[in-house]
DNA sequence: CCGAGTGATGTCAGCTGATGACATCAGCCT
DNA sequence: AGGCTGATGTCATCAGCTGACATCACTCGG
């Protein structure tokens, strides 16, 4: 790295260690900025390795390519939804313990719409974003579907309902996200689910 | 190319014309027995193209990626189950029409299992396969959801729809692929549909 | 207080996927 | 005959990604 390649916080808050803790963070950052600036293909991974401060080489350590940068949180949000699953009473039915699981999911990235806004205004910009984010999701509702075994439920059963709440989610995400007025995310899903139910309905 | 990469069809099958016609489908089927053989990873492009007596340039004039070999017969899935949407008559309930648009798409891939067995084989071995295999089954749906809003149904529920029909889909295909007997794909559809009734039914 | 060990990062070389620019040439049309 | 077309080959180049090894601030036991 050239002198002319130290960035802001090189010369201005460099307070102990050879390098400035949180690379990861750095990255995140710098990559959701970029992307958000000049488009996913447009930017290049060396670019964000510069603004966090660090070298491309790193960057690789931390995600696995390119795409991941934006998605390595999701691990944390099937956690939690898994819990929330394993959580539920024994009492409720199979698609009350699925909406028990996706508000959890909800809780985490409920908080913040502005920046699930551009997030989202990133990955439905771009092909390979959008194939990440499906994969995602499916391993979401993977891990739901393997809860809800656990739970005795019949294989088919289980892999329906679990991408039924997927599609649920999705719809409720999209209404979430679109929204003028301050929807509550976890309210979006309840209302997707009743969708579901008038649906399905006979008549 | 050398000499030494001159391919069997090259010497015995030569009947006229500067090259042999049908590059595009020896592509695809190299490219399958190769993956099959040794795994998409460890595959290389240049690989399927000697296989196939092109080089790796043309393999992507016709592919625009090396997933996409796999994957560019899905469009021709998404026009014909579309066109039964729309064919279908206009009494039939949102879910109704979204079964005959699925049986229009079993149609195309039910008459051959081997064939979808193998398929299906290379792409749940690889993480870059099952996602490409996603996005595709979301094209579907996407095109699903569009033709039901053509038919005057609201945002909301032919989004619901589609994704649910998806996922009838996918637990339908899963089921005909692992079956020992002789399933017919458009009747694990339908059955898979009547666990989605039950599924969402009170009670 | 010193020396070995640790861990995050840098450096370098290299492979593979993917693309643009241009050349080639059999067959067709006039 | 001669030019046009379209599919393909050739060449150069880049960006994503990886393995191997070096570096060096920090830590910890002696």
């Amino acid at each position: 790295m050239s002198s002319a390649d130290i960035t802001v916080w090189q010369l201005y808050t460099r307070p102990m260690g050879r390098w400035e803790p949180g690379a990861g963070d750095r990255l995140r950052e710098a990559a959701l900025a970029l992307y958000l600036e000049r488009g996913f293909e447009q930017t290049m991974v060396v670019e964000i390795a510069d603004r966090a401060g660090v070298t491309a080489r790193t960057f690789f350590r931390y995600f696995a390519d390119k795409r991941e940068v934006l998605f390595d949180k999701a691990a944390e949000m099937a956690e939690k939804s898994s819990a929330a699953l394993e959580a539920a009473p024994a009492s409720a039915s199979t698609l009350e313990v699925v909406a028990a699981a996706l508000d959890a999911a909800a809780d985490l990235i409920g908080s913040d719409r502005e920046l699930a806004r551009q997030r989202h205004a990133v990955i439905t910009a771009n092909a390979e974003l959008r194939e990440r984010e499906l994969s995602k999701l499916a391993h979401m509702s993977a891990a739901l579907a393997d809860g809800l075994r656990r739970r005795g439920i019949d294989d088919v059963e289980a892999t329906l309902a679990a991408e039924t709440g997927a599609a649920v989610y999705r719809v409720a995400f999209q209404r979430w996200v679109d929204a003028a007025d301050d929807l509550d995310l976890r309210d979006a899903i309840r209302q997707s689910f009743d969708r579901l139910r008038t649906l399905t309905a006979p008549g």
